[in-house]
DNA sequence: ACAAGATACTTGATGCATCTTTTTTGACGT
DNA sequence: ACGTCAAAAAAGATGCATCAAGTATCTTGT
């Protein structure tokens, strides 16, 4: 008897909280902005409930915040925090680079080399959203290519919390965010575990550098007026 | 002008959440358990609505699964996914130690030894409950003291996951599980990061051990049986 | 006695009404 | 202009009714 994957069913909630996590990863929502259940429910054309459940798993993910019982917003990012997420990325996308450089057959590596090309192109043609979104395809593939699915899951949230705050800062540094990708390939390709580590930190690190700085200058900002 | 704490409202369904969470890392299910929305509705006193958004939280934790569309249950766990978590943990954890090793304080430490000399009452009393719950309690304080509140969140994931499957295993090993909480405790003393962190590391490998078996042997049976 | 089909029951998803509290708004006084 | 305050509007939490789909039970024919 053949296998039949287990086709997943989908419910309400489910669509709303995959296309609200999609535009949190785009750079759609800006901090601070407010959501509203009714409002939303409108848009997604149904009723107040799966937006209720989509939210309240938003809020689990730490994405969106609860300000007040009734004032729902995308949640803020201090620079600890940032530090913080930058310093658990370090180690847990290092373990899968590790892990993908064991593993990764010629076909990954040539799943991430159309991924680089696209988005060299993206780049080239200033397409921000584009070329956000195939930063964030090239690191979810190397927890994939390594078969790490509960890792894949602690990134996707992390990102869904950074979501807000890249957007603007992305094409600040230009092809630098994409420059230490070109050494984490060759290093699949030799199945170089520390240097594809290493290759993958020094992107998080650097390539995340105009980020941390944008969001250093809105607290500072912030500070002076208080 | 001081910083006042962001008081937390309490709403039903955080305080449900908040139980099943407590249930889970007690042991107190077992895994392929299945939930009932109303009957847990009935328990707590409330209508369904609040627990269907616990419910619901704890699945986006992948701590239940949705066997089918109204078939509720406890996440199972694959020797896989369970060496994936192990993975993981060995490196947020050492983050954690070699953080916290820096920058813990002698009140901070003070802290560590109560917590193991009542885990190791509770060894003695032959209390698993509160074994389990010390040695938690132990493995929490380190990224609290290291200030890492986005790595605590994670953590509690994965041991909202692991929770079902730990508590036959726990008094199996023994002492073994809390042997390597000393040279901890030790190297948050000398403000020693790589000790820490060797230490905590060995400690889930070596302590984790039976987990790990007896996860195996499930999926032994389970295997043989198919 | 047993299997297949029909029936009744369970159960989560969805929608919606209501309640309480918050937020907004606008008038008012300083 | 600006801050204050009160009334009005808004908004999330909670509870509940209904629906559709799955499960268990019963019936029925062989």
């Amino acid at each position: 008897m053949p296998e039949f994957a287990t086709l997943e069913y989908e419910n309400l909630n489910s669509v709303v909280y995959a296309a609200l996590c999609d535009a949190l990863m785009q750079g759609r929502f800006q901090p601070g902005d407010r959501l509203k259940i009714r409002d939303l429910a409108e848009q997604f054309g149904t009723s107040v409930t799966p937006i209720r459940d989509a939210i309240l798993r938003l809020a689990n993910d730490e994405a969106i915040t609860f300000r007040s019982p009734r004032d729902i917003r995308i949640a803020g990012l201090s620079e600890a925090r940032y530090r913080e997420i930058r310093a658990i990325r370090v180690r847990l996308e290092g373990l899968a680079a590790e892990t993908a450089a064991q593993v990764a057959t010629s076909a990954d590596v040539q799943v991430l080399e159309q991924i680089l090309r696209e988005n060299e192109q993206a780049i080239a043609d200033g397409d921000r959203l584009k070329g956000t979104q195939l930063n964030q395809a090239f690191h979810f593939m190397l927890p994939q290519i390594a078969g790490l699915p509960v890792l894949t899951t602690i990134l996707r949230r992390l990102w869904l919390q950074m979501g807000p705050h890249i957007s603007d800062a992305y094409l600040a540094g230009g092809r630098a965010m994409i420059d230490h990708h070109y050494p984490v390939v060759e290093a699949l390709k030799r199945h170089d575990s520390p240097a594809a580590s290493m290759a993958i930190v020094d992107d998080i690190l650097l390539g995340g550098k105009p980020i941390l700085d944008r969001i250093a200058q809105g607290e500072e900002r912030q500070a002076r007026r208080a």
